[in-house]
DNA sequence: CAACAATGTAGACTATGACAACAATGGTGT
DNA sequence: ACACCATTGTTGTCATAGTCTACATTGTTG
């Protein structure tokens, strides 16, 4: 019923966009190799040749994930002009709302993140803008001094934990916003080196 | 091969106590209710009687684990003492000791949460301490006023991040303890109104 | 002690992931 | 041009899982 040629053409990108979003409306635990095989009008084990198993999908689902949140990062940082501030509120606001938007897709990212060394890589780049930020709250004096990732890691995993606070549902997605700028504000009243 | 009466007499707390140790190591998704039935010494239509689908279970085992979070953390709480401070230390320890020890539960506490009224009610005793603690930080002063759960919010995101980034590995298990001393001190700094 | 509810068993059905053998296609070197 | 071969899809099979239904055993209660 089709006169698709007998080769697809992209098969590997056309299962990701797929899988990507049906990951998104349904959750990753309902992602079905076959169902997505047959929703882009292939044979069953035709993913096989590009994904050797289920994991290795959602693998490389995760490693596209961290390009993507990169650059929404990246964008956020940029469009907030020079101030520290405003680029700090910016990015952390991108952040929640890539975590908020694709929630399971992030869940994917952080739990394949042990195995493949790819995705180290890919994790790293997306964070690179965080330490970048870090470092110029520092440079300014907005920030205490000392490693900068240890002064990021407070601030990541706080923004990180209000997007899974509002996914699980414990708080209604409207108080995003306000938790975001609340966390912020109290990150930079602590951060300030003690005058 | 074994004389073991027809009735098995308390299968369903069996099944909850053995699904507990399968998801604490091998995750949820490894979860099957055949295998736990055969591990149980069951056949496998066995568990349909007190969990009517694999959902079901798990809802019980998220409850349970709400159970468990709730007694640990009030365990906690009481131990420290009645310095304000303390108390914060302890209380967050054990809540980022439970959450990295049992993870893949956590994760199931959390991803349940929307569905079942019995959760939602589990999940609020569980999380009682924490109000508490605010509540007492306000009242000494330590913290700033206004409503304790929108306060106790950032806390509680914060703690609930770290936990997630040494979980997915991204922040080694040995910089747990480093981490959430750092953001208990960040989060009294930034929250002691202003002087 | 006779119904009846609760609990467990056995078998069937469908779906999935994984694997292997085979088919079609496209590119490459001569 | 064409034979060869790697790539990519297809088809069939297997083991396992979740769910459902019919049936068996046991405990309880009037």
């Amino acid at each position: 019923m089709s006169d698709r040629p007998y080769h697809h053409g992209n098969l590997r990108a056309a299962l990701l966009a797929q899988a990507e979003r049906t990951v998104r409306e349904r959750g990753v635990q309902d992602l079905s190799l076959r169902e997505l095989a047959r929703e882009v009008g292939v044979s069953h084990g035709a993913p096989r040749r590009h994904f050797p198993d289920r994991q290795a999908l959602l693998d490389a689902l995760a490693e596209a994930g961290f390009e993507r949140l990169g650059t929404e990062l990246r964008s956020a940082f940029d469009r907030a002009g020079d101030d520290f501030e405003a680029r700090l509120r910016s990015t952390a606001a991108a952040y929640v709302r890539f975590a908020t938007r694709d929630a399971a897709l992030l869940e994917l990212m952080f739990a394949g993140k042990h195995r493949e060394r790819s995705l180290q890589e890919a994790a790293e780049r997306a964070f690179s803008v965080i330490l970048e930020l870090i470092e110029q709250g520092q440079a300014e004096g907005a920030l205490e001094a000392g490693e900068a990732d240890r002064v990021g890691l407070v601030l990541f995993a706080t923004v990180q934990g209000i997007a899974a606070l509002v996914t699980s549902g414990m708080v209604s997605a409207e108080r995003l916003d306000e938790l975001v700028a609340d966390a912020t504000t109290h990150f930079l009243r602590g951060s300030r080196t003690a005058a």
